[in-house]
DNA sequence: TTACTCATGTAACAAGTTACATGATTTA
DNA sequence: TAAATCATGTAACTTGTTACATGAGTAA
């Protein structure tokens, strides 16, 4: 990895951190826990070590809340801090690259199987491509003013999902 | 991890040995390193101790090359190891989650850009997007036969974003 | 006072990366 | 014969996972 570089996992800390100003490295894992995408678990173990990480090199600014006997420590982006997560965020060709994609890594197997088998899995896969499109149209009218250009990119991704899904189907008949 | 359940890469990997029957475990990795998405590298670090891994399970079927100096290992799936690909590929609840996609983890931090910035990044992006999809076009014309469902995944995944762009755009003006 | 949440962290493990090492075979 | 390719593998490192451990504040 380049010299000044961010993971993906370290460019969302930092993108957490700047988004709600200053916070514990305790609410970047809930954000990451409560998180509707279930990219990283936000465990512990990935969390503090990564902050642990991004303040050593200077990226991270800690403070200790004082009068505080939880040992509270409230985190901020520093001046190169918000340099590399501009870098991170301005980052071209990892941004248009494939990711790791689960529905695509396994779409060349469903090709493999018997016309019936493949019909029912198909069946399947739409009806909870569907539920999620329901659930991510529900978020989004639940709380419209909140909802950012991340649920709108999940509800895109899952929309071209189901339309090639569905394309699919069409020529098994 | 469930007993009996496979990782993305192990289930990349089983499904590369059944797509070409049998094969050496550097094919696997030379079919990873070509390949035009770069989800994983194929490095021989991750190739072999995961192709030792499934061995051990009983999945692959390793029978040395008799008569081959380079100590070629033909590989082919066992019964084992077709089950597990088949329930691999069969698993809606990871076929439909997200995945890791670089653009929308990024996008967020794009909304946080100043107009200017932001204009300059977007124009960036969408001249990177229309090439892979110009890329994927070309792929896809060169050999219309052997162009499966992952290049067309590819093809609507980047239409969509690139949709998602000019409409997030649009809202600029 | 019991249980839950806030808050931080470590330990063992899993699994990927790069870089290196080795040797056979094929091609220029 | 020199270089490229085929073929297999290991070592050091990075970084994520689960599970565990600890302790302070808060609400039933």
């Amino acid at each position: 990895m380049p010299q000044g570089s961010l993971t993906e996992f370290e460019g969302a800390v930092l993108s957490e951190i700047g988004r709600c100003g200053a916070c514990t490295a305790y609410q970047v894992r809930r954000s990451f826990e409560t998180s509707r995408s279930r990219e990283w678990s936000g465990s512990a173990g990935a969390v503090y070590p990564a902050i642990r990480r991004l303040t050593e090199r200077g990226l991270i600014a800690a403070a200790k809340a004082r009068g505080d006997g939880r040992g509270t420590t409230q985190l901020t982006l520093s001046a190169p801090g918000r340099a590399a997560l501009r870098a991170w965020a301005a980052d071209v060709e990892r941004a248009v690259g494939p990711g790791v994609d689960p529905f695509r890594t396994r779409s060349s197997e469903w090709e493999t199987l018997s016309p019936a088998r493949r019909a029912a899995l198909l069946t399947k896969l739409d009806r909870a491509l569907a539920g999620r499109i329901a659930e991510l149209e529900a978020a989004q009218a639940d709380a419209p003013e909140s909802c950012g250009p991340r649920l709108e990119l999940d509800l895109a991704a899952q929309r071209a999902r189901l339309a090639w899904l569905r394309a699919r189907r069409g020529q098994d008949r």
